[in-house]
DNA sequence: TCACCTAATATGTATAGACATATTTAGGCC
DNA sequence: GGCCTAAATATGTCTATACATATTAGGTGA
């Protein structure tokens, strides 16, 4: 053909699979062909057809066992994958200026929650930070952080009133693990006064914890209104080619 | 080493390449030797280091160019993924009885916000369907349906007083792609009845469309009561060994 | 019949060598 | 100096082959 131009060989297997899936012609639970059946219809090695495969497995669209073979994976409807973005650097996509206020500093004893969630003992104490993230002046992100001092005793000595801590963390950590939960709740008085927002309204709250080998560093709750924040996945969006 | 167990090399090369990142030997910006060095160093071929260094790419954990070689990531802080758990799995993982009930079904011309989701036409008709989940008798979740007749026609003909759409459109659907929005907001008085809350009620709402080739088959609203639902995901899980 | 062993089979990993491709560097020309 | 070209280089893909590993199927004997 004139216009065929040639295509990674991995691709062309993993997309005409796919396809066959799509199409509805292999449906959940169907049989896929062997490997060595796949490199000699597209006149391959049996290692390209082995890696279309495998990466059709790592996306879950297939389930693969040895001397089994390859199946249709059959929960279609699994789990979604979701990202959260990057507060300034999401701001600055829209052409917004992304401003950062910090609104309160304090060592202090913990409360009940971010204590437990530091792991820390009854009578240790923390570093605690409130800050506002904007957008052209609308507040867009209100932050209440705690940072776990005997994880990063530097962290005492910094100011916070420039950096945010979430860039300056970054910078002092070497590598770490992440947990994040969403959910929703309803806007305190404080929470609704600094998001300028009415008493009561829905925001959407994220809660992140950091690790580090020894333990808990830091732990964050950014509270946004919900009408200024979401979560995007997916849209129409191709398996990469 | 008596104890020590043969492992994957591809993983043995993997993981130290990460070790030396999370120990803050190699930081944000730095050169990684290259395959050919790496394959030397772990006596192994290059196409070993090689794909030690593309799931790392994949990951995100590095970033790598020809010629130019492989550096560590810069935004460590990048997106995190989330996962959307399914609703009846979830539920009865907690060993709660999963429950499904149709509210409402009907024939209609949907309101402006479905119709755009839809990609209709003003005068286009579409099934709407209202279904409430529970976990052993407390409302988990409310759906909102509006299913695109045109593309499947055969959705008309069934009454899903029984079979969840989520279902049914798995198994009427050949595949298709997905779109997920989340974010929050406040129980409406109907919302609230449903899923017997107060009303205003902070909510977490997910929105989902699904295409096919032909165009949006579906869009679907999910409300769940903010206290009961949420997405998490890492809680220092390791990567995969 | 059933527990156990063995063979067959499909995927998983590893190797060495080859060529393709993108990008930087260096050289040469004006 | 500025611009173009060619060489150098690191990653990307592909092949062919080999052996490892998990799982199924079949057979064997108590």
């Amino acid at each position: 053909m004139p216009g065929a131009k040639k295509q990674k060989a991995y691709l062309t297997v993993k997309e005409a699979v796919l396809g066959r899936i799509r199409s509805g012609e292999l449906k959940p639970g169907d049989m896929i062909p062997k490997e060595e059946d796949l490199a000699r219809d597209f006149g391959c090695a049996r290692m390209t057809a082995h890696r279309a495969l495998r990466e059709l497995a790592e996306e879950g669209v297939i389930e693969r066992r040895k001397r089994a073979g390859s199946r249709v994976a059959l929960q279609t409807g699994r789990s979604a994958l979701f990202e959260i973005p990057r507060v300034d650097k999401e701001i600055e996509a829209t052409g917004a200026r992304y401003g950062y206020r910090l609104l309160e500093r304090k060592m202090t004893q913990p409360a009940a929650l971010p204590r437990a969630r530091l792991e820390l003992a009854p009578k240790d104490r923390a570093l605690k930070l409130v800050c506002l993230h904007s957008a052209s002046n609308t507040p867009f992100q209100l932050e209440e952080r705690w940072i776990n001092l005997k994880a990063i005793p530097a962290a005492a000595e910094e100011s916070f009133e420039t950096a945010s801590p979430n860039l300056w963390l970054l910078n002092a950590l070497p590598w770490s693990e992440v947990e994040h939960v969403v959910s929703a709740l309803n806007a305190s008085r404080w929470a609704a006064e600094h998001l300028e927002v009415p008493e009561g309204e829905a925001l959407l709250l994220v809660e992140r914890r950091t690790w580090n080998e020894g333990g808990v560093i830091t732990y964050a709750r950014f509270l946004h209104p919900g009408r200024f924040f979401s979560l995007t996945t997916g849209g129409k969006r191709e398996m990469a080619v």
